[in-house]
DNA sequence: CTGCTAAAGCAAATAATTTGCTTTTAATGA
DNA sequence: TCATTAAAAGCAAATTATTTGCTTTAGCAG
């Protein structure tokens, strides 16, 4: 094969520098003013190099947020349901909603088109689900999807389309409502 | 009193020549393309003058947005609520996950900073609720806020953070089992 | 009608983006 | 190992968008 894409060394390398300019850039002057020849400099790069790559500061900031969407580790599962579930929950809620997260959201959306997902932020949130529900001695009866759209959907909009910090324990009281409702015999 | 906005006349004549033809553009040429300038050139307006009263593009695309941010009319409620929440979710759902709801959603969140409300995209949403919960002759148990976790939530998350269209009967099926849970004295 | 001022127009200055072409450099095969 | 090749980067000129200082227009109050 002669052609294809060519992800080693130096491409590699700019595409290090260029992320790394714009996490430091984000916290020195903030998100708000950044522009694309001010990451070059920083970077040590030619703007029309960044636009080639990314087009835009959206999909370059977009492409930025998801290298940062870390799977979030979760406290120790001690195997009840009844516990772990809403513990993840109101944790996932505080990382969503604290200003880093939101900003990583804000990041993502700007660069989303409308017809594609935005990013992959279920694959991050689903093994977590999945390992809780594996610690529970007693056996699940319902889905993981059931599990997003019950408790991280209305964190998510909420965040989004309402104003004011999210009631401290929505996703709490949601992963407690869920499990019961699950237990008993749903 | 000396001063103030000055909401009517040639502010107002502006604003509307602005957005009509944003609107125009955008189903003329798309709006992947569209700029201040041509905007500018469409309105009969100078480009400054929509880069002082709305800074960019996304900000106007946003404003324009939220001003085609019709309350849906619901079907006719026939008065039991568990047939016509769900039917009432099926239209919302077919409603967004569209092409223009899909569109709107998008401009919606360009603009959005991270920090308030993206848009007030519940507002619309909560008196067509009220409204089918009032033709409901039972007596209801249940917050709004609720139903909108419960159907529109999972909708919308849906739509930003999975790929594909969605499951035809997602917001139904969602609806349905709400009522359910409400109506056994939940 | 007159004065006041928010908002619009205009145009020059600045900054960002695009683009054609050249150079560098991983990757491939001899 | 070394020559070949083309993807990706650099450079700079051309284009286009954005900002800004100042002037003009036109609602609104008296």
């Amino acid at each position: 094969m002669r052609s294809g894409p060519r992800p080693g060394g130096r491409s590699l390398r700019v595409q290090e520098a260029v992320h790394a300019a714009v996490t430091a850039l984000i916290d020195e002057t903030g998100r708000e003013g950044l522009t694309v020849p001010q990451v070059a400099a920083r970077a040590g790069v030619t703007p029309s190099t960044i636009y080639r790559r990314w087009t835009d500061m959206a999909t370059l900031m977009r492409d930025v947020a998801q290298r940062n969407l870390r799977v979030d580790c979760p406290l120790k599962p001690c195997g009840r349901l009844s516990v772990d579930l809403p513990a993840w929950a109101e944790m996932y809620q505080e990382e969503m909603d604290s200003t880093p997260g939101r900003a990583m959201m804000r990041d993502v959306l700007r660069g989303w088109d409308g017809t594609q997902k935005a990013c992959s932020l279920f694959d991050a949130v689903r093994p977590t689900i999945v390992s809780i529900c594996d610690a529970a001695g007693e056996p699940v009866t319902f889905d993981v999807e059931a599990v997003i759209d019950a408790v991280v959907a209305p964190v998510l909009t909420r965040i989004l389309f309402t104003d004011g910090p999210l009631p401290a324990t929505l996703a709490r009281d949601a992963a407690v409502a869920f499990v019961a409702r699950h237990a008993s015999g749903g």
